[in-house]
DNA sequence: GTCTATAACGCGATAGAC
DNA sequence: GTCTATCGCGTTATAGAC
């Protein structure tokens, strides 16, 4: 089916290039000619680059969509409570399933995450928010009684923080991984950032303020006089 | 002095629309009419865009580094062993020293961080390594009596992961801030989410893998048959 | 040092033949 | 569905008057 066939390999190479380079950055000129299509292609089965990016993302995201919400109704047949690290092992696994054991994909795959959150005009983060929004709801109604000392606003955070971590590392643990190798000749592998990621982000968010500072009150941390100017 | 105050306003005005939207999305000609100068200037007073970047990174950068050597000196001199949350706590007051309290100041260094990780094709990378790398090392050399019982390649990770919960969330705390706040009308400015940040960043610098899973022969996270096709 | 004007090019998108 | 050709625009960078 040549239609098929080309808009697969629209969507292969600008996903490819999209996490190498950025949206901006990429043209769809380059898209098509690494996908060996015609220049008009995109503008014909996407209609814009815009609508392009968000179909990668719906490629991407929605069988692993389906895949957390396999787990997440097995995990709740089962009836027994998960831990944080449970949790994070339950998100490691779709991903695996869904994109594979490859490094090079796993690795772009958070890239487009990063990038989603930091170069998209907010027209991709409404829209992710909007479709995958309540598996990620189901998600975080599991975690939530995993860590019953913290309050929502300290879960809310510390969620983002292990995000953040997650995404920053994964997108560039080439480049980390290079930078380990010429300092200290150890090879690590993306699975090993993994296994070291899931106890740095189980301890991260179980962690909380030091009640002290929190209220602002004693010297612990900052507590500045006046903000944003 | 009308040279001066002309490259100022292209590094103002450059710095703040960069943190915003990112190198390539933000034009010559945007800069040079948002600072209210000729669109020749940039490339008359710093060669090329390219050019501009890096002269902002250094202008952002230098002082930092200066103000980071100052306290590691002090640090040094008291010869009191300090814990991983005092450095995290020097690390912050550095940058406040220098880049005052303005939520969207913090907010746009950490924005330009990010994006030298993502969006620089290398070029700003190796620069800022060579520029601060003796600086960064300095403050490993803190850091590392403040975790003994981690490996130097544990150490490594999880100084990363907690370097990128930090870019991550503060790159978009504003967004993040709004989110919390729509869901449950709490307010949150950028002093209490880095006064959440230092408690996080510290417990995970702390932890460490399960060390049967580490040698890959229990059951613990994951353990792949075979890496990156 | 600062300006206007423009060169030289790459971009996304489209029209229209096949 | 796929192609070529091209439009219209925005980009970085520069030449040359002031």
């Amino acid at each position: 089916m040549a239609q098929k066939d080309t808009v697969e390999r629209i969507l292969d190479a600008a996903e490819a290039l999209f996490a190498e380079r950025g949206f901006a950055e990429t043209s769809l000129r380059t898209i098509t000619s690494t996908a060996g299509v015609n220049l008009a292609a995109v503008n014909y089965h996407f209609g814009s680059k815009k609508a392009l990016i968000q179909a990668i993302f719906v490629r991407y995201l929605d069988p692993l969509a389906d895949a957390v919400t396999e787990e997440l109704n097995q995990a709740e047949a089962d009836d027994k409570s998960l831990a944080i690290s449970d949790l994070l092992m339950l998100l490691t696994r779709s991903v695996y399933k869904v994109h594979g054991h490859s490094a090079r994909r796993i690795t772009g795959f958070m890239r487009l995450l990063g990038l989603a959150y930091t170069q998209s005009q907010g027209h991709l983060r409404g829209y992710l928010g909007e479709r995958y929004g309540s598996v990620f709801k189901r998600f975080v109604g599991l975690l939530r009684p995993a860590c019953p000392e913290l309050s929502d606003i300290d879960l809310f955070w510390n969620t983002h923080f292990a995000l953040g971590a997650a995404v920053f590392t994964l997108s560039n643990q080439q480049a980390l991984a290079a930078m380990l190798e010429s300092d200290t000749g150890v090879n690590t592998d993306i699975n090993q950032v993994v296994n070291r990621l899931i106890p740095f982000m189980t301890s991260g968010i179980k962690s909380h303020q030091d009640p002290a500072s929190a209220q602002g009150a004693a010297q612990g941390y900052f507590n500045l006089p006046n903000e944003s100017h």
